[in-house]
RNA sequence: GGUCCGGUGGCCGAGCGGCUAGGCAGAGGUCUGCAAAACCUCCCACAGCGGUUCAAAUCCGCUCCGGACCUCCA
């Protein structure tokens, strides 16, 4: 393989090396989206970010199983509320059953998903699926005796568990600490023993509409237990990767791991991955203070905050630009600072395919290679990799204008780094590509461009800007280079 | 209040002890009927103040500023 991976794994808060635990497969779980609403841009970064690390492990040749699930069972907004779920409180809204808004919000996801050109997950699975083994596993950790039952309710008893285990090993938490800062927050949750505790199963009011039988009543499952029961279940009691956003890391995962190791005993986990948020104007996006993009309203610019619109694989370029963990900012200038440059780099590939192959050759693709190799794996890092392909276009560049040779190996290993870590591995594609290579087009733009080759060797300079300055209305640009006009869309 | 991150050139962002990040924007030049593109050159950044070191954007301390989590959240 090309070179040792390395992850920065948040249980260690290191970079170690990755070995997966049964070669050559590899296990990877990612929190998915609850789906009462619309996800916005910033919930896609984190799964564009786990596309960039499921298909670079593809990559790299393991078989992955990817589980991402589907939250549709609606959580309260915390454990003292006693109301409604969200889920029930948007299908009221919508005037819906809460199973349309599950559909309906799913449905959406995915057509995002697919627009952000991410590979579908390998299992996607729903809570409400697995009722049964959320019930069983609740029942598990009863009689290991880290649960209770309290009025048709089971709480996790957090301060049972630490005694023997770490709890806040991986958000790095204290116990005392935690205590301290809920003492004032007590309200409403006389069933718990502890503001720590959390809920396996709530009882559910009789308004409560979505609930399900359970030998303590009904009621629904706790929002920590799901991802538990659902990654056991198709990756095992022990798997390689469990992936999210950096706000989950407290308390969804660190509840996750105290239910694995409560009910198994086992250290589920062996990389935590957390993908960083993004931000608008410094602050994260968040649903409640308005301040985020659909991205329906980023592929149209339908939004008071966007300058124009953005289309799929701009906005996901602009994603390559940074690191999964680093927090990245959402402005109109960067954003289109990656459009161009994402342009240029397609530009340039779509040149590659004139330049004719050489019995030399001085450009170092196999350099070109292993600095791209190297950056992802070094934890994943796309800015790199992105660098390394600017540099490999500046070489496209060279040998257009005639300034370099490249051998025909050379030339096929060039192609192969575009579409190695451009297109295979961080998921970019060609847009346009249908109307610009379709005959039709092509045969016209060859027409159009032949006419104003006679007017230009007329020196019939106004029909030649005519003819330029009307197709750059239709967003056709026509550049003149030494072996004749060229042209491209948009700009 | 507690815990934890981060402050890099006009903008976005890598780097995290010595070696050019990169993109976008800007300036000059080459080329060109003119444009555009491309290429070349320039724009020598690391919040502030101390310290460690032969050497610090990179390590340590303090100060200032921003953010995340502690409640549902990607």
């Amino acid at each position: 393989m090309q070179g040792e991976l390395v992850i920065y794994n948040t249980l260690s808060r290191k970079k170690e090396e990755f070995k997966a635990i049964h070669p050559p497969f590899v296990g990877m779980y990612v929190c998915g989206p609850t789906v009462y609403n619309d996800v916005h841009i910033g919930n896609c970064r984190t799964f564009i970010s786990f596309d960039v690390i499921y298909r670079y492990l593809l990559h790299l040749g393991y078989k992955v199983r990817y589980v991402r699930n589907i939250t549709d069972v609606g959580h309260l907004e915390n454990d003292a509320d006693s109301g409604e779920d969200k889920i029930a409180k948007k299908a009221k809204l919508e005037n819906l059953e809460p199973m349309e808004i599950v559909q309906k919000y799913s449905n959406g996801f995915h057509d995002v998903m697919k627009d952000f050109n991410n590979l579908a997950p390998s299992i996607e699975p729903t809570a409400t699926a697995h009722l049964l083994e959320q019930i069983e596993c609740t029942q598990q950790i009863i009689d290991k005796g880290f649960a209770y039952v309290s009025n048709g309710s089971v709480y996790f008893d957090v301060q049972k568990f630490a005694e023997q285990n770490n709890y806040g090993e991986l958000s790095g938490r204290k116990i005392d600490e935690l205590l301290s800062a809920t003492r004032d927050n007590l309200d409403g949750q006389d069933d718990k023993k502890s503001p720590l505790d959390f809920a396996l199963w709530k009882q559910a009011s009789p308004e409560h509409i979505m609930q399900w039988n359970s030998p303590w009543g009904k009621g629904f499952p706790g929002w920590h237990l799901e991802c538990t029961v659902m990654s056991t279940k198709y990756l095992g009691e022990q798997f390689d990767i469990h992936g999210g956003g950096m706000d989950l890391k407290f308390p969804h995962h660190e509840c996750e791991i105290a239910q694995n190791k409560a009910a198994t005993g086992k250290e589920p986990v062996k990389y935590w991955m957390h993908a960083n948020m993004l931000t608008l104007n410094g602050e994260k996006m968040s649903k409640s203070t308005g301040k985020f993009f659909l991205p329906a309203q980023l592929f149209s610019g339908d939004s008071e905050l966007l300058d124009k619109a953005y289309s799929p694989m701009a906005v996901r370029f602009f994603m390559m630009q940074c690191h999964y963990r680093s927090t990245l900012d959402f402005s109109n200038e960067a954003l289109q600072a990656a459009e161009k440059g994402y342009k240029r780099i397609l530009i340039a590939l779509q040149q590659l395919g004139d330049i004719k192959g050489a019995s030399n050759s001085n450009v170092d693709v196999a350099s070109l290679f292993k600095r791209a190799y190297d950056a992802m794996n070094d934890d994943f890092n796309t800015p790199m990799v992105v660098a390394v392909l600017f540099d490999a276009v500046k070489e496209i560049n060279l040998l257009k204008a005639g300034e370099k040779n490249i051998s025909h190996e050379d030339l096929s290993a060039l192609k192969k780094l575009f579409d190695d870590f451009l297109f295979n591995i961080m998921g970019l594609k060609l847009e346009n590509a249908d109307d610009h290579d379709s005959a039709l087009s092509k045969g016209l733009m060859d027409v159009i461009l032949e006419l104003r080759k006679d007017a230009k060797s007329d020196k019939n300079y106004a029909m030649s800007d005519k003819i330029r300055d009307t197709l750059k209305d239709l967003k056709i640009t026509v550049k003149d280079t030494k072996e004749g006009a060229e042209w491209n869309y948009e700009g």
